[in-house]
RNA sequence: GGCCCGGUGGUCAAAGGGUUAAGACACCGCCCUUUCACGGCGGUAGUACGAGUUCGAAUCUCGUCCGGGUCACCA
């Protein structure tokens, strides 16, 4: 095993979204094989569930991986030597182990009915906690099976002793083989159980790591035994802590619904980047050795060693995930930026909006504004329209209070002393001067001239243009943004307004 | 309830016998400032509890408490 290639897998049933735990899961698994010399990182889908089954979701799979960057060496859609890598593909190869087992007393058929739900008569009867099918005479079966009556074939767990494994995050852990129930391999549709499927595949497959939740700590003494009774090598176990959500009753459970979003794509439509999600997830439950926070997947190959994995569960926290989407955020370049929110921008600005100049490269003059006002605040993309909303439907009323404000200075009739002065002056100015700079050194040199506040002359100016109290930008922002003509209309209205008041 | 696992500030977490117990997010204050932000500086807050081992314990052991997971013909 020493000397062997690192070949871990990332198994996911198609369920029809990607819950986070799950692309955790996958990320890790990712990361330990890309860590290690020509690790190779495979996905398998596990649909043996025919009762689940979701159209698309396997597909969901490819997208979402491809979108975090999780990029597999063999799969069902890129190929393999140990394919097909889609288990309802591969259901011929189960049974025959199954009938190995049987053939070495390490299981058996059970022809019980299935467990019904909350029947107390169907409990008793047919639990398979009594195991009434473990000791039956080959007569029994062979008689049973001629009638045709529907089987599934269980393990047959020893009744005594203890089964002990190793995990490189929990350690040596060691359950009594009586707490161990006798598990379905063969579910009577004829389907392997996970359970089943599982062990054959990761074997077949060559796996050498298994990366999972801590939820499938206390069944994993059931696959030991597998293992055991072929054979087999057993891999290196490697269990995860779970992530959790704290609901807003201060309930902790598993990451679920309830909690706000769960899979990638919920967190893709509120806004956050592929990128942001694979950065903070990668550190719920595992540490770099130094004090960075912002990786790449790259850097995160660069840096992974599984000894930092934690143990300990952690909670899924929004405020921190939004300090990294404002941070990833931030770091892009100007024309990144605007490229990643444009199509937030198509809600708010008309189809002819120029983005970039001729050229296609260089950002125009109002996506350098709309860069410069909106990268120090913006959180996820998805605030984008509402961020921006003042700037597409000019104010039909005005509430006069907000002409009012102490630190700046201003007050109705200062209001209307600077509004008056200030159109005049924007007015005069020249529509080839019509840039941030000009607008900029005009307002201030004029508030320079009356020897009065910037704010008392900005204020007014930036209500009259919004009518709300806070916007992104200043005055001289908003009034390159929304250009010449819009903006004296707004701030003559404005004032119109406040005179009547008076 | 049985079994398994975990427990460092509100959250993510470092420290694996010796540090004033890092850092980040969140929160609070101050500065900057044309609003809100950004940025800069500072602050509040933690080893669940009790024994034991040791010169010395967040770190090792035991007990208690708390939290989570698991007990399907789901994966």
């Amino acid at each position: 095993m020493k000397n062997d290639v690192v070949r871990t897998r990332f198994a996911p049933s198609p369920t029809g979204f990607m819950h986070i735990g799950n692309l955790r899961t996958a990320l890790y698994a990712f990361l330990i094989a890309k860590s290690s010399k020509n690790g190779k990182f495979i996905l398998r889908i596990e649909d043996t569930d025919q009762n689940r089954k979701v159209e698309g979701a396997v597909d969901l799979i490819f997208k979402t991986l491809k979108k975090a960057g999780i990029n597999y060496d063999e799969g069902p859609d890129v190929g393999g030597n140990f394919g097909p890598y889609i288990q309802s593909m591969r259901l011929e190869k189960y049974f025959p182990y199954a009938l190995e087992l049987i053939k070495k007393n390490k299981a058996y058929y059970c022809f019980c009915e299935q467990k019904k739900e909350s029947s107390a008569e169907t409990e008793v009867v047919f639990s398979n906690y009594n195991r009434r099918c473990r000791n039956l005479s080959k007569e029994q079966i062979k008689n049973l099976l001629s009638s045709k009556i529907p089987y599934c074939i269980r393990q047959k767990m020893p009744l005594s002793g203890s089964t002990t494994f190793d995990d490189v995050v929990f350690g040596t852990i060691c359950v009594d083989n009586k707490e161990l129930e006798d598990q379905i391999l063969i579910k009577s549709d004829g389907y392997p159980t996970y359970n089943f499927a599982n062990v054959i595949d990761d074997h077949e497959m060559k796996i050498t790591h298994v990366v999972r939740g801590s939820e499938y700590l206390t069944s994993t003494p059931k696959y030991n035994l597998l293992y055991e009774f072929f054979e087999w090598e057993i891999p290196i176990y490697i269990h995860t802590g779970l992530i959790l959500g704290k609901n807003k009753d201060g309930i902790i459970s598993k990451l679920s619904k309830r909690h706000g979003a769960t899979s990638f794509e919920d967190l893709e439509s509120l806004g956050y980047l592929p990128e942001v999600i694979v950065n903070y997830i990668a550190l719920l439950g595992w540490c770099p050795g130094n004090n960075c926070e912002i990786f790449s997947l790259k850097q995160l190959i660069d840096v992974f060693s599984i000894g930092n994995l934690n143990r300990s569960p952690s909670i899924f926290d929004y405020d921190k995930l939004n300090w990294f989407n404002f941070e990833y955020l931030k770091n892009k370049s100007d024309e990144d930026f605007i490229k990643t929110c444009i199509s937030q921008f198509k809600k708010v600005f008309p189809e002819n909006f120029e983005y970039f100049k001729k050229d296609k490269k260089t950002l125009s003059q109002n996506s350098e504004i709309l860069v410069k006002i909106l990268k120090p605040r913006l959180i996820t993309l998805v605030q984008i329209p509402k961020i921006l909303n003042f700037l597409k439907f000019a104010p039909e009323e005005y509430d006069i209070s907000l002409f009012e404000n102490k630190k700046s200075k201003s007050n109705i009739n200062s209001s209307i002393e600077m509004l008056t002065i200030a159109i005049d002056e924007i007015e005069n100015l020249q529509m080839n001067d019509w840039s941030l700079e000009n607008i900029k050194n005009c307002l201030i040199n004029l508030a320079k001239k009356l020897e009065i506040k910037n704010g008392t002359l900005m204020w007014p100016i930036r209500i009259s243009l919004s009518a709300v109290e806070v916007t992104p930008g200043g005055a001289p922002e908003i009034i390159t943004l929304l250009g010449k003509d819009e903006s004296l209309k707004r701030m003559k209205n404005a004032l119109d307004v406040l005179k009547n008041k008076v």
